[in-house]
DNA sequence: GGCTATGTCT
């Protein structure tokens, strides 16, 4: 009984009506919902997130009242962050949930509530969430103010996340070296070394008093950017300023080195490291049989490996991660498996990541049903297939042309509540309709699109046209299949226009 | 998902 109350549509409000493959692969159905079903969230997680999912905005406030639940400060975070793919409905919650009498948000709510309504670009929104927070005393913080700086950088807005910075002050919040730091890294993640360096570090180490971070975050950026020369020319800054590298320094070099496709220069530099008695910690380890790994050297990825163990350094998941990965990649899954194995016997429990790198091993080398094996096996650690799970799967079902098994797993996403789309599980679906074209394929396409753009996924026009030329136009097709079908279902309808459920857009057929 | 720096995934 609980468990149908606890079912959430896909799509309550576009009732997305997909091709419902229900007898076609009951292979599939047993070990997906058979295994998967086993909620190991409790009730009382999941009631709430059933109904807000299926309230209007308008609606919201009034099942908020209704519920008898105590919004305590875990629950409305763990509820935000299971929305993180509907944000514009996370956003209408939190919203409602301000306005019932007796709550307050904490401080960690309100910076949830703020990422995702900045990731939405809907900054007008977030600064009312601001404006709240300091109305209650209760903030903004240097964090708030950094998840803001970050999402301006990710929106193509660097400009204003540096202007941020600079005015943090008039926010409440003082500048420090910390603060320097973070959105000096902010900017370098983003590859906006060169902004990072011209316009702050050089600007500013002086007055914040750059330390080794400071130069640290520098020196990842440029090695981000595979400009090791310039990455050296830092760390020889630091040195003649007094500051001594240190290993996570030479960790930052080493995997420049891979990233830049030196693997020469790497180990070179590695050699240097043992010569000159650097510390040579899990983490050096690990780049290097990943970096030596990727570059196909897997014997030598091993040979670290081994040596690592003989000194004495336990390898960490990510390790084993590392090798495993490498080993689907330039050897064989089979050879990848045993290693799994291995890291079974040694007592380590997989994670997520683990389980994502050889269900991938799995899929490319098209043992499929072996990888739904995986995936049900995710639960005995604890572990939930996520969002990436999904997408990995889906993309190598529809790319064997098995597009109902992709778009049956995609039904089933949200079945335990709390795994939603994201931008690139409709991106994979939709690309594979478009280059498929079966009869109707267009049609969910079009459906498909209007649901992505109502959970908040509407890719930048400008960034999606000149990635993908052919994008922008592939929507409109979309779109206008999609309510050429509204169209003709509802003849008597005599209007020839149909609104769009998005604000601002309309579309005239 | 976190928040000042490095390794595994997207």
């Amino acid at each position: 009984m609980l468990a149908s109350r606890l079912r959430i549509t896909n799509s309550p409000s576009t009732s997305l009506s997909l091709p419902s493959p229900t007898h076609a692969f009951p292979r599939l159905r047993t070990t997906y919902t058979s295994n998967i079903a086993s909620p190991s969230s409790t009730p009382e997680d999941a009631v709430p997130l059933a109904l807000i999912l299926n309230s209007t905005a308008m609606s919201l406030p009034q099942v908020l009242r209704d519920l008898e639940v105590d919004w305590t400060q875990s629950l409305v975070d763990k509820t935000l962050k299971r929305l993180w793919n509907h944000a514009p409905k996370a956003v209408q919650f939190f919203q409602a949930l301000t306005g019932l009498p007796h709550y307050t948000p904490s401080v960690s709510s309100f910076d949830h509530a703020i990422d995702l309504a900045a990731r939405l670009r809907d900054y007008k929104t977030a600064w009312r969430f601001v404006a709240q927070m300091r109305a209650l005393r209760l903030g903004p913080t240097p964090k708030t103010l950094a998840i803001i700086a970050e999402r301006y950088v990710s929106a193509g807005k660097p400009d204003r996340a540096i202007q941020l910075f600079l005015s943090m002050h008039k926010h409440g919040c003082r500048q420090d070296l910390t603060s320097f730091n973070t959105i000096l890294d902010i900017l370098c993640k983003s590859g906006r070394v060169e902004m990072a360096y011209n316009n702050l570090f050089k600007v500013f180490k002086g007055r914040f008093r750059a330390d080794s971070v400071s130069y640290n975050i520098i020196a990842n950026g440029w090695c981000l950017r595979k400009r090791t020369p310039r990455a050296l020319e830092v760390l020889k800054d630091m040195v003649e300023r007094g500051l001594t590298p240190s290993s996570t320094t030479y960790n930052i070099m080493l995997n420049g080195f891979f990233k830049s496709g030196q693997i020469d220069e790497a180990w070179k530099f590695f050699l240097q490291m043992k010569k000159r008695k650097c510390v040579i910690d899990v983490v050096t380890y690990t780049t290097l049989v990943h970096g030596l790994g990727i570059a196909g050297e897997i014997r030598r990825a091993r040979n670290v490996f081994n040596e690592m163990m003989r000194k004495g350094i336990l390898p960490s998941i990510a390790t084993y991660n590392a090798l495993i990965q490498v080993m689907c990649k330039k050897d064989s899954v089979d050879n990848a498996l045993i290693v799994f194995d291995d890291m079974l016997r040694e007592g380590y429990v997989p994670n997520i990541t683990t389980y994502n790198v050889v269900i991938r091993g799995l899929c490319h080398s098209g043992y499929m049903d072996k990888a739904m094996d995986f995936m049900s096996r995710m639960h005995q650690d604890r572990c939930k297939p996520n969002v990436q799970t999904f997408n990995v799967v889906i993309r190598y079902l529809c790319a064997a042309g098995e597009i109902e098994k992709g778009l049956h797993l995609f039904e089933n996403m949200g079945s335990e509540g709390d795994c939603f789309p994201n931008l690139d599980t409709y991106n994979i679906l939709i690309n594979s309709m478009f280059v498929r074209k079966k009869a109707n394929d267009l049609v969910v396409a079009g459906k498909l699109l209007i649901e992505m753009i109502e959970r908040g996924f509407l890719p930048r026009r400008d960034t999606s046209s000149s990635r993908h030329p052919g994008k922008y136009l592939q929507c409109k097709y979309a779109l206008h299949y999609y309510y050429r079908e509204q169209l003709w279902k509802s003849k008597s309808n005599k209007s020839s226009a149909i609104e769009l459920p998005i604000a601002g857009l309309r579309y005239q057929i």
